[in-house]
DNA sequence: GATGTTATATAGCGGCCGCTATAAAACTGA
DNA sequence: TCAGTTTTATAGCGGCCGCTATATAACATC
């Protein structure tokens, strides 16, 4: 019934979302980002309303494709002491391999303290990642894979952080012992090597 | 033998510093930052340079009145346990009070992958702070007030990816118990508490 | 092919960006 | 008092910002 798209939508917002990612968003000019996309402005912003709408949807897109989908794959395919280690240690991997660090960790410092409706999709996703370490440490205790000496809750807290502090030094200091280090301990704060226990 | 300036440079540094450290390096004008110093365009230009060389005085001027002082004066004034929990307790009891977080992490994420000059002070004031925890925990270590199980060097990293953790979370999510659990845990990490053993 | 609808391309809006030319003002030393 | 030096105030530079008006192009339907 009309003139159809030229263009790919998924490649535009992947285009988008990796410059937001490597330059943050008020550094991101709305001319850049139609030169990565291909888009004349017009094309941008009827498709995806303004800058910052186009940055929430990049945002979005990011956080499924990465941190959620990453907890899903380590939870369903992994025993959770397994799951937890695996998520941790690609945390430090990746880190090491790209300084952009992660969006969702650069966003949370640079946009959503002063754009709410970004904050609370930011508070949102951490808050998901916390109940991820407390499920799967709390599995990991009932089966006796991770030590019970911290709640579940506390566990979860102690992990956010220092996978958040890894993201942060991934982009000011990318040293691959700091990183892999840091996780390391994290990890050996689970309790014995998963090797011992099995329900 | 001139005109003497009108204006207190300290003061113009600490209200531009305070501006850049709640709204972020790109989000900050000039014209800004001349509304909380008072001063004109000319003369902010003539003392201090240009914008990112105002962005570097204010940092360093942070820094040392922040994170490295913190660091002194714990380390002077007590044992190195208590020093440790001080430190850390006091960065989870300041994220939760003031949301924007830390300017040397905000810096960080925002500034240093850009900018190289801001990037290598960042590097060097992490690694203060890590060589800090790393000090503070060997010589806990000798006098039995900290425990043995790590390294002070794994100790180091693992308690700086805390921290940073806690700055990131303190900006996106200052929700006191998760702040407060993460510290607490840190801490217990040490081992058994201050008290037991003095040399 | 004509019509209606949506996407694209060109051009440019007002406004703010970082920064500076110019000149007046305020001091010191002679 | 006057020359020399630095700071200040005014004004505005060229350029990029986010965004949009206008007109044209490409489709589906009739």
């Amino acid at each position: 019934m009309a003139r159809p798209r030229l263009f790919d939508e998924d490649a535009a917002l992947d285009a988008a979302t990796d410059l937001f990612w490597e330059r943050g968003y008020a550094a991101t000019s709305v001319r850049d980002l139609c030169s990565v996309t291909g888009l004349g402005p017009p094309s941008l912003y009827n498709a995806f309303g303004d800058k910052q709408a186009l940055f929430a949807r990049c945002l979005d897109r990011y956080l499924d494709a990465n941190p959620l989908a990453r907890v899903r794959r380590a939870e369903t395919a992994s025993p959770p002491r397994v799951a937890l280690e695996r998520f941790l240690t690609a945390v430090a991997e990746r880190s090491i391999l790209d300084n952009r660090g992660c969006l969702l960790v650069n966003t949370a410092l640079e946009v959503a303290p002063h754009e709410p409706a970004i904050g609370s999709v930011v508070a949102e996703r951490l808050a998901e990642i916390e109940v991820f370490f407390c499920r799967c440490v709390e599995a990991g205790q009932r089966e006796g894979s991770i030590s019970c000496e911290r709640t579940p809750e506390d566990f979860a807290r102690l992990l956010l952080a220092v996978v958040m502090g890894m993201r942060v030094l991934a982009r000011a200091r990318p040293d691959a012992a700091l990183l892999r280090g840091a996780v390391e301990q994290a990890i050996s704060l689970l309790g014995a090597p998963s090797s011992e226990a099995k329900p």
